[in-house]
RNA sequence: CGGGGCGUAGCUCAGCUUGGUAGAGCGCUUGGUUCGGGACCAAGAGGCCGCAGGUUCAAAUCCUGUCGCCCCGACCA
């Protein structure tokens, strides 16, 4: 299958439980912690996901707090086929150019068993259908039956869905064929609350990706080059993964009146004009959990900010002496009993208590892959003590502590938060050291050079990062870019990016420093 | 879709140049010794060598085609 290119083990070296490391092979080191942590694995479909258990629970949970998130901010889920008519795909320009080279279209309805058994398409439909890359188009065609009159106005749908955009390169999370995710579209009478919806979420996405995930990010508006197909604006925000490339994390799109006049969505006003409406889509993905792998993971594995994680805790027993098993065992429930009656973030702890009869090492490596924030070892000696023997996931696993049972107890959502802030400190400050400002020409091109020339087909070092330097946004300019160093500008900050002066690609007036990096 | 690498046991790979009907390590099963720790000893299970053609007495090995995977680009959440 894969035919990873394994780092040579030098006995000088420490050993890590994912091999190569981050700074090996970075492409590589990520396919092996989801692999170690067991979070997903490809499929005999080509570029689609098998997502498993421990990694479609991080995404239940991502998904059941940004839902409450959403539901605060006065939307509804409803959901939509999953087929879209080529038609509707083909109403509103900019859109179908945009998505037309990846869609997954069905174009039969039947099989029949042809010789040797095959099965051969019959049933040919009179208008093909698109498997949905995303929804505006038939979303749009519901809305307008739903909106007449002002009153009817916003309309504020979200939808767990899954989407089809067939991309040519794929990686488990980051880019699959078919990915799930959720896709907010709303409705307005003005274009004022529509922008105002439209900065809404995006505000919603950056709160649960700093403060859920851990992650930092940069709130911004994408250049022309970079926006989605179909809108007026699309808002982002932008994080930075371990080899220094921007993630776009999610986004937030102002469709102006466009998909409205595409779909015939109107109303008549106060005034009795009959008008469009004013609408907004914005979607974040399981791309999210590749995110999260990306920002905290290290060369053991997955670390997982304790407010996404499956577990919080796990228990593990120390039960290789039969004559104490039991007792042991039944004072480790009791404690998980007792752990699960307490919340964290708004949620109940998540106890995970492995009684495996497998060797003890081997255990807790497992559970160190797995990215659980909080393991404790219970055996005897502990509980003649009265206390656990307790290790957090970012800090060197050999780093244990003993801690009283009662105090453990007390301090666990302590623990948790001190984790979940650790986590984003230590991100946020990786992202410091790695961004700069950049005022000419030669420096950007510097910033964005490995030392060392990658041999052929192979990855550069890690480098880069982002660079803030003015722009006039000339998207000629900004094409030569990517194609000489493949950095593109991934957004205009929304926040603290007036800075006049120079252009760094035309030399034309800037009023604004925007990021460039590279990027997923 | 272009360039490169590669498909042999669950995993990582050797064998292919010089065709002669399949190997190692890890993992797995069982037994034993260990064990607050990714241990050791022994026995065992497991593969029509990606698929389809062709050459040949004989193909994992040679030839052709095809499918798939990984990396680097282009495209993109």
């Amino acid at each position: 299958m894969s035919n990873p290119q394994q780092a040579p083990q030098q006995s000088s070296k420490v050993q890590t439980a994912v091999t190569p490391t981050r700074s090996e092979n970075y492409a590589e080191w990520y396919q092996q912690v989801i692999k170690a942590a067991d979070l997903a694995e490809s499929s005999p479909v080509r570029g689609c996901m098998v997502i498993k258990p421990w990694g479609y629970a991080i995404w239940e949970n991502i998904q059941r707090v940004l839902d409450g998130m959403f539901k605060d901010t006065g939307h509804r889920n409803a959901y939509f086929p999953l087929f879209i008519p080529l038609s509707f795909l083909e109403k509103e320009a900019a859109h179908v150019e945009g998505f037309a080279k990846e869609c997954a279209v069905v174009t039969h309805h039947r099989l029949t068993a042809g010789p040797n058994g095959k099965l051969i398409p019959t049933g040919e439909l009179e208008e093909p259908l698109v498997v949905r890359p995303t929804s505006e188009t038939i979303i749009g065609a519901s809305f307008a039956k739903w909106v007449q009159s002002y009153r009817d106005l916003p309309l504020l749908i979200n939808q767990w869905a899954n989407v089809v955009r067939w991309e040519m390169r794929t990686r488990l999370f980051l880019r699959t064929t078919e990915f799930l995710w959720q896709e907010g579209h709303t409705a307005h009478a003005t274009i004022e609350e529509a922008q105002v919806e439209t900065m809404k979420m995006l505000d919603v996405y950056a709160d649960f990706a700093e403060n859920y995930m851990a992650m930092p990010v940069i709130k911004g508006k994408k250049t022309e080059a970079e926006k989605f197909p179909g809108a007026v604006d699309t808002y982002c925000i932008e994080a930075m993964m371990q080899d220094r490339k921007a993630l776009q994390a999610g986004t937030s799109h102002f469709l102006g009146q466009n998909f409205a006049k595409a779909s015939d969505i109107k109303f008549l006003d106060q005034a009795g004009v009959l008008q469009h409406a004013w609408t907004t889509s914005w979607g974040v993905s399981t791309r999210l959990v590749g995110g999260l792998i990306m920002t905290h993971s290290d060369d053991d594995g997955l670390i997982l900010p304790p407010r996404l994680a499956p577990a919080h805790v796990v228990i593990l027993p120390v039960l290789h002496k039969p004559e104490v098993a039991q007792q042991v065992m039944t004072w480790c429930k009791t404690l998980a009993a007792e752990l699960k009656q307490l919340s964290y973030a708004g949620a109940p702890i998540r106890v995970e208590l492995d009684d495996r009869d497998i060797r003890g090492g081997d255990k807790v490596w497992n559970w160190i892959k797995k990215g659980v924030p909080i393991r404790i070892e219970v055996g005897p000696r502990d509980i003649e003590n009265d206390s656990v023997f307790m290790a957090r996931r970012d800090k060197p696993h050999k780093e244990k502590v003993a801690v009283k049972r009662g105090e453990f107890v007390a301090t666990i959502g302590t623990i948790l938060d001190e984790m979940q802030n650790a986590l984003h400190a230590r991100a946020t400050a990786e992202r410091a050291a790695n961004t700069q400002r950049v005022d000419s020409m030669k420096d950007l091109v510097d910033f964005f050079t490995p030392k060392n020339a990658p041999k052929d087909n192979e990855q550069p070092e890690i480098h880069g990062g982002f660079a803030l330097a003015r722009c006039a946004l000339d998207v000629a300019a900004e094409a030569k870019l990517k194609d000489d160093l493949a950095v593109t500008v991934r957004c205009i900050p929304l926040e603290d990016s007036d800075d006049p002066g120079p252009c760094i690609l035309t030399g034309k007036p800037a009023t604004k420093r925007v990021v460039f990096a590279k990027s997923y």
